[in-house]
DNA sequence: CTGTTAGCGCTTTCAA
DNA sequence: TTGAAAGCGCTAACAG
């Protein structure tokens, strides 16, 4: 063994050393870019192996100007579909060969911060699950071509692309179950400041019932918690009136109101129905069998990562928009009928 | 203004040109790592905002050797106690300043490949939630002084720290408290492939039952799971007999047992006692409100960060471990008594 | 196909 | 206190 143990790294000069060729060489064997005789290659790669070099990706990333890390911009990581979100995403990043720089955030401020930390580590892309990037910011990352997608945002900023679930649809599937079950009279459940996905599902489920002939001023009650999660849904019950069918924008939210509901010694789909939003692993438990609209998270974050390398080819084109379709899972709280 | 549209990106130079100095005093200004006279140092500090200047992290991390990148190791983040570290974990490491390298492994062979593209980034510390790292990979960590950092993994790797916690006092807090519940048979419900910290439970578990007079041959039934999560003590609860005393390993577990008991038209407390570990969310939920220990995330994250910084200041002091404590939260499936 | 060279942008001795 | 200069380790253009 020629390496010395307190040798701190092993460099590409000293693998081109003992191959007896140059750094340049070395590069290119590891890199497969420029020309190299196959055999020379493999000699390199050997040697490489033997002292078990390593590229340094600074360095690399330095030169490139590039690196093949993606920034994720999450918040509230403990919430279900989140947290499902984001292991979808951190497996196709992996899967694309590149790594997650990860930056859970708690206000606009720090999601500005973020994105400029993002910026000074060169980062292939960005991928933006919460907030709302200052459009500024974003346009320095166009500039200097870094791609930027959001999931579920409000798809409003020139050069970013968007892949969200088609609200629309899941909330008209949800109209027609309800009104199909025989409702005449619904509640609408989401957060006081609710996300911009929530908003939309609940404009549209007031559309459809309207386009269906429902007088939604006297017979759309909205029911609004005061608090996100879990906690708001189980407050916002003490709300509730009598024999409404229940469309809820998210699954902690729904999961609330159904035991808020139980607490009152009402249960679904008896006493009301029930239908939220996300599929989440909860909504599928014994305890809670929630009907529930389901967000394809694998579509979703394929759809991000395909919208990063498509831009990453092209950076220039337009803004991009997938809207990735729902289903409607049917248990309990509102069955098929 | 003089910065030009297409303008790349502005460097030290570009500062160091306008504010008339060397690039060396800019790097001085704002690092503050060397002598600088205070009104230069303004100066500087003024020019490079006007510019907009961004320290490049992957020329700093090449000089310094080191980045403010710190790579955390996971994997089933979507599980809730599992994300709920996370989600403690991230808000310890932005609150230090550095950023989170993330990676969810499937297996050890992409937990070792996690690690070698952790060093590349000369990440100034690891954190393994999951999996167990091959020795020579940690020692190639220790021998370039990047910390590395354990949580509930079992400590038995030389130059690496662990917080865990402890485990021992959970069981038999959840032991005494089924004893004086009055119960003389008890079952111990764990998956079949449990981590090192599920075994450590169990083991403790049977120890105080045993030292408090129980004959554990008889009077202690292994309910061994054969998946993980909810679906895995779903189907174990039909593996129980009646009566029991329940003690699991993590909350999932417990949470699927329990409806699993409930389908078969069994309940807690009235027909047997469950205790679970790790408190996550849903088990405080109004459907489950199970009687739980709770794992302290705040502090084991804290911990985890002193440590990797405590072995930043001194890379060869000996290996570290801090149990962090637990506590008995009593909810419906096993009140105080 | 291979080597030489000139950086990528920053930090840090070492003199001045 | 400041500047010059030598790298950190790698890549890419250009000759040979």
């Amino acid at each position: 063994m020629n390496s010395l143990p307190g040798r701190q790294n092993v460099t590409a000069q000293d693998v081109a050393s003992k191959a007896g060729v140059s750094r340049a060489v070395v590069s290119r064997a590891l890199s497969n870019n420029g020309s190299i005789s196959p055999a020379t290659r493999a000699r390199v790669l050997q040697v490489a192996e033997e002292l078990g070099y390593q590229v340094n990706f600074l360095a690399q990333g330095l030169n490139r100007q590039r690196t093949h890390l993606i920034g994720v911009i999450v918040s509230h990581i403990s919430d279900p579909f989140r947290s499902s979100l984001l292991d979808g995403l951190l497996g196709e990043i992996q899967r694309h060969g590149f790594q997650a720089l990860v930056t859970e955030i708690h206000n606009e401020q720090e999601l500005a911060e973020t994105l400029r930390n993002f910026t000074q580590f060169r980062v292939s892309g960005v991928i933006v699950t919460s907030g709302k990037p200052p459009e500024s910011l974003v346009n320095q990352c166009v500039q200097q071509h870094i791609p930027v997608v959001g999931i579920n945002r409000q798809p409003d900023i020139p050069g970013v692309d968007y892949v969200c679930s088609d609200n629309v649809a899941g909330a008209t599937l949800a109209a027609e179950q309800l009104i199909r079950a025989g409702y005449h009279r619904f509640g609408w459940l989401n957060t006081q400041n609710s996300t911009w996905a929530g908003r939309m599902r609940g404009e549209a489920f007031s559309q459809v019932l309207q386009q269906s002939g429902v007088d939604i001023e006297q017979n759309l009650v909205p029911l609004i918690a005061s608090q996100e999660g879990y906690h708001g849904g189980f407050l916002a019950a003490l709300q509730a009136g009598e024999g409404l069918g229940v469309f809820c924008a998210n699954a902690q939210l729904a999961c609330g109101f159904l035991d808020g509901m139980r607490k009152l010694g009402k249960n679904a789909p008896e006493d009301f129905q029930l239908i939220g939003f996300d599929n989440t692993p909860q909504t599928e438990q014994y305890s809670y069998q929630l009907t529930t609209l389901h967000q394809d998270i694998m579509e979703l974050s394929q759809q991000a990562l395909a919208h990063l390398l498509a831009r990453t080819r092209n950076p220039t084109q337009p803004s991009q928009i997938s809207w990735v379709k729902v289903s409607l899972i049917y248990r309990r709280t509102s069955p098929s009928i």
